[in-house]
Formats: C-alpha cells, sequence, structure tokens
RNA sequence: GCGCCCGUAGCUCAAUUGGAUAGAGCAACGGCCUUCUAAGCCGUAGGUUGCAGGUUCGAGCCCUGCCGGGCGCGCCA
C-alpha cells in the first residue's frame, strides 16, 4: 500500500516504544496473565517451546463479549497443532488468578473474552478526578521532538476555508501529539520568495499609483482583492507619495496585457521588471509593505483560529544563510548533481522519482525546489526525530522528490511524515458554495469563522478523516440543534454544570469522596457503559496522536456525549439517596472532565452554561 | 498515458489498523415534556462494503485485474 509507506516511522511503530501509554494497565495485565498461562502450556508439553507468541489484548467491539478479548488461542492453534477452541480451553484453565478478572469466556472461533470486575472497571473514576486535565496526557518532555509545519499558505492574500483546514488539521494533531508526550514545535514556511511575492508587490504599488494619479490599466494577473487596495492605502498614509512615479513611463513599451491581446504572464512580468528598475532600492520597501501587511494578517487570523506557531520560517532566509547553496553543494559531493544544457539537475530518479528536476536554471537562479531541498535539511539540522508536512491534496507530486532529496542528503525519508488534507466544499441551504481564487469570489477563513463560529469551524474541519474529501454544511455548523454535533457535545458538558448548579440552589452538595465510595451503587446498564467509554479515552487519545487523526477524538467525543444523555434521561441524581446522588454525580464529573479534556484538544470551548 | 487518494445504509461519515452479528448521525416512520435544560431521550426500518478473483483460522481493511470519481504529472510558485 502506497499510503503507508509514506506513513511510517512511528506510526507504524509499536506505540511502546516511544509513549508510555496510560489507561492501557489493564490490557497489559492481561496480556501479563496470558504469558503466564502460556509458559505453563510449554511446560506441560501442550506447546512447544519454540513459539513465538504475539500476545494481542484488544477492545471487544460488542460488550457481550466482555471487556477485552485475545486472539492468541487462534493464533497459536497451527504450532500447537490443536484446534483453536481447544487450546483456548487449555489456556483459560492455565491462567492465573487475578482480583481484576471476573471471568473468561471462549466465544466464536476461539476468542477469549475477558470480563474484568466492577471495581477494577471503575477504578478509572478516581483516575479521572484526581488528574483532571491531565487525565489522558502522556508525561511532559518524555517524548521525541516533532516538528509540525502547516498551512504555509503564500503571504499574497487572506487565508480562505481550504486553507482553514489545514490550520485546523495542523492545530489538533500538533497538540494531540503534545497530549502523547512529543515535544511539539509548531512551524509556518513563509514563502516570502519568488515570482508570486513580485506579483504582489506591483499590484500594491498600481493601486497606490492608482491613489494618487487615478485609474490605469490594472493587469490580468495581478491581485485583484479589495485587500490590495487597504496595503495601499497604508504605503500612501505611512511614506506619502515618496513611491509616485510617472504611469506613462511604466506602462511604455510593456509587452501587451491579455485583454488587449497579449500574454498576460509576459505583461506582468515586465511589469514587474519596470516596477524594479523604476523603484530601485524603494522597491523592497513597497514589497515589504505587502508582505508584512498580509503576514501579520494571517498571524492574527490564525491567532484567532487557536493556531499558535512556535516559528515563522523565512524562504528569503534559505538564500541570504547559504543553506541552498550549503544544500546544493552537499548534494554535489555526493554526486547526486549533473550539468545538461547549462541546467543544474538532481538525479531524484536515483530515489524513485519520476524524472530528475532542475535545482538550478541556466541563468543562474535556483528553482523553488532547490529552496525546499534546502528547507528540509534545514529542519534536519535542527535535529528533530520526526518531521510532519501538513499539505493540501494537491501538492501529492512533491512527496517523492521532497523525500528523494531528503535521502540523497543522507537522511532517513521514513523521518519525514507528509499528511495530506483534502478540500472541503462549503454548502449553504443544500446549495454548493461556488468558489474561484482567480476571480477573488472565495470565501475567507475569516469570513467562515464569523459566520459559524470557531468552535463550530474547528470541530467540522476535524470530524472528517483528512485525507477524505467533506462536505462542510455550514448550516448545520450554525444550528443550535442535536443535529449539530459540537452543541450537542457542548451541551453534555453544560448539563453537568447545570445540575450541580440546581443541587447548590436544593441545598444539597456534592461530596465527592462519598461518591468514589459509593461506586458499586452504579449497577444500571447506562452508567456501566459510560464507565467503559471513559476508561477508553487515553487509549484513543494516543491511537488518534499516533496515526495523525483527530476524527477519532470527535467521534468518541460525540459518543461519550451521546452515552451521558442517555444516561441522564434515564436517571435522575439529585435524589434523596444521598449515596447514590453523590455516587451519580461522581460520574458525571468524571464525564464532565473527559468532555473538557477532549473538546479543549480540538480547540473547541466547554461552556457551563447554553 | 503514468502516479497518488477515494468508493461502506437514500445523504454525511465511522469501523480500535486483519477479528466475532459492518456502526453512528441526518432524512423516513412510531413513541416520550407536571421531571436535574425536549438544545434531550426511546423504538422501527434501512447493506452482496463499486465488480471479479486471490492470500488465511478470519478480509470493508492486505495482493491482482477491471469499473467509477477526484487530484497531480513545469526550469511555475
Amino acid at each position: 500500500m502506497q499510503a503507508s509507506a509514506w506513513l511510517p516511522s512511528f506510526a507504524a511503530r509499536r506505540p511502546e516504544t516511544l509513549f508510555t501509554l496510560q489507561g492501557t494497565l489493564m490490557k497489559e495485565l492481561i496480556a501479563q496473565l496470558i504469558d503466564t498461562g502460556l509458559k505453563t502450556l510449554i511446560a506441560d508439553g501442550t506447546l512447544p517451546d519454540d513459539i513465538q507468541p504475539n500476545i494481542m489484548v484488544e477492545n471487544t467491539r460488542d460488550k457481550a463479549h466482555g471487556d477485552f478479548a485475545s486472539n492468541i488461542a487462534l493464533t497459536l492453534a497451527k504450532p500447537a497443532r490443536c484446534n483453536p477452541r481447544e487450546l483456548a480451553q487449555k489456556l483459560c484453565a492455565a491462567l492465573p488468578a487475578s482480583d481484576s478478572v471476573e471471568k473468561t469466556e471462549i466465544a466464536g472461533p476461539g476468542f477469549i473474552n475477558f470480563f474484568i470486575t466492577q471495581a477494577s472497571a471503575y477504578a478509572v473514576i478516581g483516575q479521572i478526578l484526581e488528574q483532571g486535565e491531565q487525565f489522558g496526557r502522556a508525561a511532559r518532555n518524555a517524548g521525541p521532538r516533532v516538528q509540525v509545519e502547516f498551512v504555509s499558505a503564500n503571504p499574497t492574500g487572506p487565508l480562505h476555508v481550504g486553507h482553514g483546514r489545514g490550520a485546523a488539521y495542523g492545530a489538533t494533531v500538533s497538540d494531540l501529539l503534545e497530549a502523547a508526550g512529543v515535544q511539539v514545535e509548531r512551524e509556518y514556511y513563509v514563502n516570502d520568495a519568488g515570482r508570486q511575492m513580485n506579483i504582489l508587490a506591483v499590484s500594491v504599488w498600481l493601486r497606490y499609483l492608482e491613489l494618487l494619479d487615478g485609474e490605469l490599466s490594472f493587469p490580468a494577473n495581478g491581485y485583484q482583492g479589495h485587500y490590495i487596495r487597504d496595503i495601499a492605502h497604508d504605503l500612501n498614509k505611512s511614506y506619502g507619495d515618496r513611491f509616485a512615479r510617472p504611469v506613462a513611463e511604466l506602462f511604455a513599451d510593456i509587452t501587451p496585457d491579455e485583454p488587449a491581446g497579449g500574454d498576460k504572464e509576459l505583461h506582468i512580468d515586465a511589469l514587474i521588471e519596470r516596477a524594479q528598475a523604476m523603484l530601485g532600492d524603494d522597491y523592497t520597501l513597497v514589497f515589504d509593505a505587502g508582505l508584512d501587511s498580509i503576514l501579520s494578517d494571517i498571524r492574527e487570523d490564525l491567532g484567532e483560529f487557536g493556531a499558535d506557531y512556535q516559528v515563522w520560517f523565512s524562504e528569503r532566509s534559505l538564500t541570504s544563510n547559504g543553506d541552498v547553496d550549503k544544500a546544493l553543494q552537499s548534494l554535489q559531493e555526493k554526486g547526486h548533481l549533473y550539468e545538461k544544457e547549462g541546467n543544474l539537475w538532481f538525479r531524484s530518479t536515483d530515489f524513485g522519482d519520476d524524472k530528475d528536476r532542475v535545482v538550478k536554471r541556466a541563468n543562474g537562479q535556483t528553482t523553488y525546489f532547490a529552496s525546499d531541498i534546502a528547507y528540509h535539511m534545514n529542519k534536519f539540522e535542527r535535529g528533530f526525530d520526526q518531521v510532519v508536512n501538513i499539505w493540501g491534496a494537491d501538492h501529492h507530486g512533491y512527496i517523492t522528490r521532497v523525500k528523494a532529496a531528503i535521502q540523497a542528503l543522507g537522511y532517513d525519508p521514513e523521518r519525514l511524515v507528509v499528511k495530506l488534507v483534502q478540500f472541503a466544499i462549503l454548502y449553504r441551504g443544500g446549495e454548493r458554495v461556488q468558489m474561484s481564487t482567480r476571480s477573488g469570489s472565495f470565501v475567507t477563513l475569516r469570513e467562515l469563522r464569523e459566520e459559524v463560529g470557531a468552535d463550530a469551524c474547528r470541530f467540522f474541519y476535524v470530524t472528517r478523516k483528512a485525507d477524505q474529501h467533506m462536505d462542510f454544511d455550514l448550516d448545520l455548523a450554525k444550528s443550535e440543534s442535536k443535529d449539530n454535533p459540537v452543541y450537542y457535545i457542548q451541551y453534555a458538558h453544560a448539563r453537568v454544570c447545570s445540575v450541580l448548579r440546581k443541587l447548590e440552589q436544593q441545598g444539597m452538595a456534592w461530596i465527592q469522596d462519598a461518591g468514589l465510595k459509593n461506586l458499586t451503587r452504579l449497577d444500571t446498564e447506562a452508567e456501566k457503559d459510560l464507565v467503559t467509554t471513559l476508561s477508553k479515552y487515553p487509549e484513543l487519545l494516543q491511537n488518534a496522536a499516533l496515526n495523525y487523526e483527530p476524527h477519532l477524538l470527535a467521534n468518541y467525543l460525540r459518543d461519550l456525549a451521546g452515552d451521558f444523555h442517555t444516561y441522564y434521561n434515564a436517571h435522575k441524581m439529585l435524589i434523596d439517596d444521598a449515596e447514590l446522588r453523590n455516587a451519580r454525580l461522581t460520574l458525571s464529573v468524571a464525564v464532565r472532565q473527559v468532555l473538557a479534556n477532549g473538546l479543549t484538544l480540538l480547540g473547541v470551548s466547554a461552556p457551563e452554561q447554553m
């Protein structure tokens, strides 16, 4: 499978090798019981002594199958030369007794189902209350150093809804990794070099000249958005008419634009060249004014969306500090470059790429790909154990060549993980919202946040697998009903708060210790289910983090909220029986804690009142 | 043409990474407010997991080939 070839590194490893797993103590215990049982069977000759058992303990899907199950008898049936059920029978008999295990059953083709005691299962409630916000999280600073680079949109305009999904996904994956004990560094690669930025600079300057001299023929390939005029306005405010130049001179002998029957690409390139000549050193000021303005807008936008970065990495710095040259030199020394027709090529076909790639043109200009090589070299030189790139799905063509470059530089390409994020399609009133970057008719992330709110945005974006196309239903995201999963989950949280308020109003108090002492009073199906769901949280968190799949957490929270609403509806909490009341409230507060922890990781608020 | 992603209930999506009888939510139908928030709950119905083979104790998941949808295949950024 090609996809998992990219996945790797620690996602493919056993989680145990990199992370301290919490909440799976019961699985470990059961694995130990099985291990002991197997040794007994080896000793009495039932099993040959050269077997290499891979003891797997899984959560059961169906509670009729107990709490945990192992397929060990199925996998060992062949070496044991007996049928799986028979082997399971013998193994069960050989299992040492445990306070935590109520009973075992043999089921289906030979699964061993483990039913754990209620006291053992309910211990998780105490853990949740004791650990609070830390419940489910691994110890800090214990894990590897991982860099997550996400969004990294060209600073040529405001972020749109396509970037939004990358932002929500990247921010959540980063937070999940951190919760799993990884030291995370979030980074934005600022493409502050290249032709697009020059087009931006020229667009700004032309709007500026328009302000001074009145309308001129704005290039078809220029940036049309209104924000360009705003930047021009600010430029005028800060610098007065410092950048004023004769418009006639600017357009003199310039190759015609597309509407005039020319080529819009050639036209804009000619304008860039002319602008640089006419502005001289001032060109940089105009260029930076555009860059700074848009970049600060993006930073603010992302900040308000809950995506906080540790590093904003400048593409230009790669050239100025010599990293590009260094990277090319390194490739040169290792014999991976060659010259052809004046261009310098990287022989990426040696590393599985379809064709070789130019890194330096005949005119001496390095290519964008050369910057990418240098950037990734720079990342690895910074000592990250793993580097995660979150890219739009349209960039998947670059994966092979970037990995090729990493390998050619002498780094393990498995240490780069690329996660592709598919685009989201907006729907309003059942109709697809049409978007086009060209015409400037895209919906910005800011507009989306203002329309549906940050909570719903963050949640909806990560509720589907990243590599899955998604439909974003604006009406649903805005609706305040149970149909809207965000409200549904938040409401469950608020409900617990509401009950506690009501409790106080009725002159009662919740006594946690009394609750913990009387957990055995919680013997209804709804309560058992709730506890089971709660106990799965830490492991789920690890899974979601290790696989970069925040949708697992989103779905989990939906389920947990559902379990709670069911419980709430079936059983009253504010009752006279103090023991039972405290026990139920204790369970409810534990639910509230886990809901809050999960929502926080998703960047969604956990309101006390709705 | 080559490469990558995807195909699961009418719709939007899951499925603990190869486990047991494929699950939720919408939409449909039928119930539940004198009650701690009905912003909620309960029930019914809905499937040859695109198709055909293969691998094994066991496949939605892995392999091969088709069918269908999306994206990518510049010395651009």
